[in-house]
DNA sequence: ATTAGTGGTGTTTTT
DNA sequence: CACCACTAAT
């Protein structure tokens, strides 16, 4: 973003605060720890932080709540963030409330205590400070004369106050969404801020952009008939100057690997028709689906980039060596002492560390510091002294060094490597542990040329003693900006990403995959009527991604959690008028794969079974209606089939009960 | 007292 | 399939 602005602005960017609102704040509270009534070497957590923190929270305070979650009270704590509520502005209605915001109160004064902060946190912080702090409000009411706000649709209650403490008189606010874009609804987005913000702003003149200039015709024409379907919206159509263009392509195939299949030879040809490999994107609605993809693309030697999945300073190995770094940093990091203070395993065990944790409740004292006052006798003794001689000898060792220096020797001597050494899938690990000094060579000189470029605001940090200050900005780094250091490079490469993902990018070349009910719309997100229209706006967000061609794929069977899935094509592809859509259908390949599946059964399967049904043909029931058969299973009173209902879902059925008729028109598609 | 191995469970999207 | 909690083996 920031270098796009600055390539179209005559002026420098210098001195603008360009980024995310959770950047911006971490930004803010950096520079005022001390009025935030925050340590200066707060650090953020991510959402797998947050969850062990949770656990912790039950596991300590033995909270009887066995039914709930550690993710449904995460739910809960983010959400009451999100709308700038404290555990102690919750009404505790019923007794599922009590219990839920009862660790809510607990996790926060752990977070309070150790210094940490997650990404709801940074919000809201931000904005009591402002509340609070009259000099500091004004200060920045004045500082920024300007507030642009971008993707408005994906902001939440609490982001939305936090803008409306920081205009005033004295400056401005401008900003731009799209309804039919608000796709992150899951965590607390309102677009029902972009009509608020009409009222409460005093908007004089509202300005609708309905021209658009990215996509063709047919792609356009197919985007507004699908998100027509959904009822509550503002309402825009739009329209392009640039011509119809080429119809959307939709493909049928018979599996996930063929649909990846078909994917890469449809590259190819592009390819060979001077089509740029960099301009061509493949989406998907979840991560998991990107690997029968990268499979394919891997075989036929095609470049291609992931953006986001599991993000590389989310890999465990990644956030040991982080934990280790944490720790010397900051010796009441407890999440992190509890991270490593047994990894690699050194005989320092659970029973172990309760003692520890216990000295520090009664010394009031860190659990570092616990460690000289924990008397155990053998073995255990003496590892815990092992594991303090250990920090102490790499605090020493890594001062003043080295951002790359620092992380090297941490993952050495940690025993880190090592560990992995001789773990027989650790090899990709190790990798990771050395592409994570790279990372840290690279932070450090990326840091040096962005500090001799702007000495801007006027209001700095106070340099810092002992450790190193880039060690600090990197731990920071990692946590906040996971996901973008690897897409930095995307040169050259094909890209691979989640709808999500995508949104706000652009390609000449889009393939749309695994267009099938259940897995877009997601099966997850059908339970209300809001959730099926969140995911049609994710369908509008992946189609009005592409300028020129769009390829819409779907597959009849798919791998998912291990087992083999028979779904149908999504509702949202019969939105799309048919005018728009150029179908190639594989038919062929389709019989043929069915065809060879059902001989396979007859090959390997023990014994024919002794009915006429078998996985891929299509059934009736009186009661469900028309259904895919999934698998079979057992032979006379015995057998079951499980049938995929176009209406009712996935069942398993007894054959003797369940008056099955076959489908005569498919089955005479197979024969 | 610790660890490795086993069996049961729940699976979207992200700052 | 991947993660966790529990159990058996060291």
């Amino acid at each position: 973003m920031s270098l796009r602005i600055s390539n179209m602005l005559p002026v420098s960017t210098r001195g603008m605060w360009i980024g995310t609102f959770h950047g911006i704040c971490n930004r803010l509270l950096r520079l005022h720890f001390k009025d935030a009534n925050l340590p200066k070497s707060f650090q953020i957590l991510d959402s797998n932080d947050q969850i062990s923190i949770i656990k912790r929270v039950i596991k300590l305070n033995k909270i009887d709540i066995e039914k709930i979650s550690p993710k449904q009270i995460q739910y809960h704590i983010n959400s009451a963030k999100d709308n700038g509520l404290r555990s102690n502005q919750i009404d505790e209605v019923d007794e599922f409330t009590q219990h839920v915001n009862k660790v809510y109160r607990i996790y926060q004064s752990i977070c309070d205590v150790e210094g940490l902060v997650d990404f709801g946190e940074l919000i809201l912080r931000t904005y009591e400070l402002f509340k609070n702090n009259n000099a500091l409000r004004e200060h920045y009411q004045n500082r920024f004369k300007y507030l642009l706000v971008d993707e408005f649709q994906d902001t939440n209650q609490l982001q939305y106050n936090w803008l409306r403490l920081l205009v005033s008189k004295s400056n401005s606010i401008f900003a731009v969404g799209d309804d039919d874009q608000s796709i992150y609804g899951f965590r607390g987005a309102r677009s029902d801020n972009l009509s608020d913000f009409k009222r409460d702003f005093n908007v004089s003149n509202t300005v609708k952009l309905e021209q658009n200039y990215r996509s063709q015709g047919h792609i356009l024409e197919a985007a507004n008939a699908l998100i027509k379907n959904n009822v509550n919206r503002l309402g825009k159509d739009l329209w392009t100057s640039s011509g119809q263009g080429e119809q959307i392509k939709v493909l049928e195939a018979p599996s996930e690997s063929e649909e990846a299949n078909s994917i890469v030879r449809e590259i190819k040809r592009l390819e060979s028709h001077d089509h740029k490999l960099e301009d061509i994107a493949i989406f998907y609605r979840s991560n998991a689906q990107s690997r029968p993809l990268e499979q394919a693309l891997f075989r036929a030697g095609i470049a291609y980039k992931v953006y986001g999945g599991l993000r590389f300073f989310e890999r465990q190995e990644i956030k040991h060596a982080l934990a280790y770094l944490r720790l010397i940093l900051n010796p009441q990091d407890h999440s992190s002492f509890l991270r490593i203070i047994n990894f690699p395993p050194r005989g320092i065990g659970s029973k172990s560390i309760e003692k520890i944790n216990k000295i520090s409740e009664i010394k009031k004292c860190s659990l570092f510091e616990a460690l000289s006052f924990t008397d155990l006798s053998g073995k255990a003794a003496a590892s815990i002294k092992a594991f303090s001689a250990l920090f102490d000898k790499l605090r020493v060792d890594t001062e003043q060094k080295s951002l790359a220096f620092i992380i090297e020797t941490v993952i050495n001597d940690s025993g880190l490597v090592s560990h992995y050494e001789n773990d027989k899938d650790g090899f990709d690990r190790i990798e990771n542990l050395k592409e994570l000094i790279n990372a840290g060579a690279m932070f450090e000189i990326e840091e040096e040329q962005a500090l001799s470029k702007d000495e801007l605001d006027p209001i700095s940090t106070e340099s810092d003693s002992g450790q190193s200050n880039s060690l600090f900005s990197f731990l920071d780094h990692a946590s906040l900006e996971a996901g973008e250091t690897q897409a930095v490079d995307g040169a050259k490469a094909l890209q691979l990403m989640t709808v999500h993902a995508a949104k706000g990018l652009e390609f000449q070349t889009v393939f749309l995959t695994g267009l099938e009910e259940g897995l877009f719309p997601h099966e997850n997100s059908l339970a209300d009527f809001s959730g099926l229209e969140e995911e049609r706006r994710l369908m509008y967000v992946a189609v009005t991604r592409a300028k020129k061609n769009l390829n819409i794929s779907f597959a009849q069977s798919r791998m998912i959690h291990g087992q083999t899935r028979w779904n149908i094509s999504s509702r949202f592809l019969d939105e799309i008028p048919q005018k728009n859509i150029s179908r190639k259908t594989d038919h062929q390949l389709s019989q043929s794969h069915i065809n060879h599946s059902i001989k396979n059964q007859i090959i390997h399967g023990s014994k024919k079974s002794d009915h006429q049904f078998s996985a891929g043909k299509i059934v009736e029931h009186q009661k469900f209606g028309m259904g895919i058969i999934l698998q079979c299973e057992g032979q006379g009173p015995e057998a079951r089939v499980q049938i995929n209902f176009e209406n009712h879902g996935v069942k398993w059925l007894i054959l003797n009960f369940a008056k099955l008729t076959l489908d005569a028109s498919h089955d005479k598609n197979i024969n």
